[in-house]
DNA sequence: TAATAAATGAAAATTATTTTCATCTATCGT
DNA sequence: ACGATAGATGAAAATAATTTTCATTTATTA
């Protein structure tokens, strides 16, 4: 089952987070999309409806909303941070397209056999894993480039 | 088969690198250990030997040697970039300990079926995978910490 | 040994992110 | 609705990683 708006609203809040119009906007911006975005590309888009954001506020939202668990961060290639709303609940990873940013969420991870076949042969306890996988979505494959720079 | 310090400076050569101490001194650091290292932590142990070395130069040599494929770059969940040797030429993911930063290739990387079937599943063209697993190592879980700081 | 393309280092520039601190406001109890 | 207050915000400065610039040095090759 997945996580929308209107969950993430009434949970932030029970979390003690304080509704504000500047957070309100940055759940927004995250839910009208399947693109990952970076913290000053969520500031870009915020802007446009109300100049009423700053930056560091993109920051601190991302912040909390990531320790409630409602985004997920990509670790781009750049060195920077991708974010995305967290749709799937339970343990996903992404396939991110290379050219627009879309996000598909992989469920079904079938890694953890092969994370007890690696504890067993190197002697680790086993904290976790990433897996992310990179390529080319059917609509760029097709030249329909949605988005105009080069994401990842 | 596995590349060591010898294959590494001739090859280099052969792609019209110069062989400078101060490359040298960056592939004997990387060598000389199994734990990742950042740009910085690389020029201090470099620049115990020596003082001959700039931290400039070892973002410029670590460049040069991802590029010719001597090195794995892994990405730290700090954002911040860690570098080891290249062991094995082929194909491979990084068992990495939290705590002392030691690093286990593996091998036998079973993830391109998956691949397939994510790639028939969303019609995504699949260009590459990540996949890493962190943990801790047999030594650490036994409390013999070897290095001082808490690493990734 | 001289020529030269490449490499180096110091310093400045760039960029992402975090911190500080004074001001503001969402929320809650009255 | 009103006032108190903990928490949130924004401007500016601070931090930190990385890259660029440019004058000087050096490994390589003939
Ligand atoms: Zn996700
Ligand atoms: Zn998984
Ligand atoms: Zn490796
Ligand atoms: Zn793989």
């Amino acid at each position: 089952m997945d996580y929308n708006y209107k969950d993430i609203l009434s949970a932030l809040k029970h979390e003690g987070y304080k509704l504000t119009p500047q957070r309100r906007a940055v759940i927004q911006a995250l839910h009208s999309t399947y693109n990952h975005m970076t913290p000053l590309e969520i500031f870009e888009k915020v802007s446009i409806r109300s100049r009423n954001i700053s930056l560091v506020t993109i920051y601190r939202t991302l912040d909390a909303l990531e320790k409630a668990g409602f985004i997920c961060r990509l670790n781009l290639e750049t060195g920077r941070s991708g974010y995305l709303l967290r749709r799937p609940r339970s343990h996903h990873h992404h396939l991110v397209c290379s050219i627009c940013g879309v996000v598909v969420n992989i469920g079904n991870c079938e890694l953890e056999e092969l994370e007890k076949r690696v504890s067993e042969h190197t002697g680790f306890k086993i904290i976790s894993h990433t897996f992310d996988i990179s390529g080319i979505c059917p609509e760029c494959q097709n030249g329909k480039i949605k988005t105009s720079g080069v994401k990842i």
